[in-house]
DNA sequence: CATGGGATTGACT
DNA sequence: GTCAATCCCATGC
């Protein structure tokens, strides 16, 4: 391979994968404006995929995160490598998707919290049993891309839910925003949530926004 | 082993 | 704006 194909091709196409190198809150930033799809392995399945427009991050090392808690049953898979999928269920009732970063052994991962609908629009109307606000949130998503806890600790770049580059159309590095943490009571001053600036498909207005 | 608290959503006043 | 649904699991006795 050349050095041109090794820089210019994939080096824009790569940037999913580059961000799950990056610490867990450049991650987050990073990751707006990548992509996520779900697409059985079946294939009778019509695939539904989404931009990410909106993410938030969660470390170990303060206390809104399960890993604070340490290595346990439940958080194992924030501990595992980077690109693994973490899904839990919050309130007994719906599934929330993380993507696992920063090496094995420390817990670190990003929640997604909404994505703009890019493919199978049908399907997640069906699944959401409405025809908007089908992924403006972190449990809202995963109901319509049809992700439940089976896929957790799933890999995201080899398994059912797939991370994506950028869309072709989507140019270099999106604006986004960032400001707290939504739905928490712990550390709730730290400024770990991330938006695609514009975007209508958040899962809360933006608040008088930062460019990150 | 009993208990309580959520990284939320949708329906309703 | 309020509030119930619903269940895993961490915590504490």
């Amino acid at each position: 391979m050349s050095a041109d194909a090794a820089q210019s091709g994939p080096a824009r196409s790569a940037r999913h994968l580059r961000a799950l190198q990056l610490p867990v809150v450049r991650a987050a930033r990073a990751l707006v404006g990548c992509t996520i799809a779900h697409e059985p392995r079946s294939g009778d399945v019509t695939p539904c995929s989404g931009l990410i427009v909106e993410t938030e991050a969660y470390h170990e090392q303060e206390p809104a995160c399960h890993a604070f808690a340490g290595l346990t049953a439940r958080t194992a898979p924030l501990f595992a490598a980077p690109g693994i999928a973490y899904v839990y269920r919050s309130y007994g009732i719906h599934a929330l998707l993380n993507v696992v970063v920063e090496p094995a052994g420390t817990g670190a991962a990003v929640l997604i919290r909404a994505l703009q609908p890019l493919q199978g629009v049908e399907l997640m109307r069906a699944r959401r049993r409405r025809d908007g606000d089908l992924c403006s949130g972190p449990g809202k998503l995963t109901q319509a891309l049809g992700v439940g806890l089976d896929l957790n600790a799933t890999s995201l770049l080899d398994g059912p839910i797939r991370l994506g580059p950028p869309p072709p159309a989507l140019p270099g590095e999106p604006p986004v925003l960032v400001g707290p943490r939504i739905g928490i009571t712990k550390a709730v001053e730290l400024p770990w949530r991330f938006c695609l600036a514009g975007s209508r498909h958040v899962s809360r207005p933006w608040p008088a926004g930062l460019l990150a």
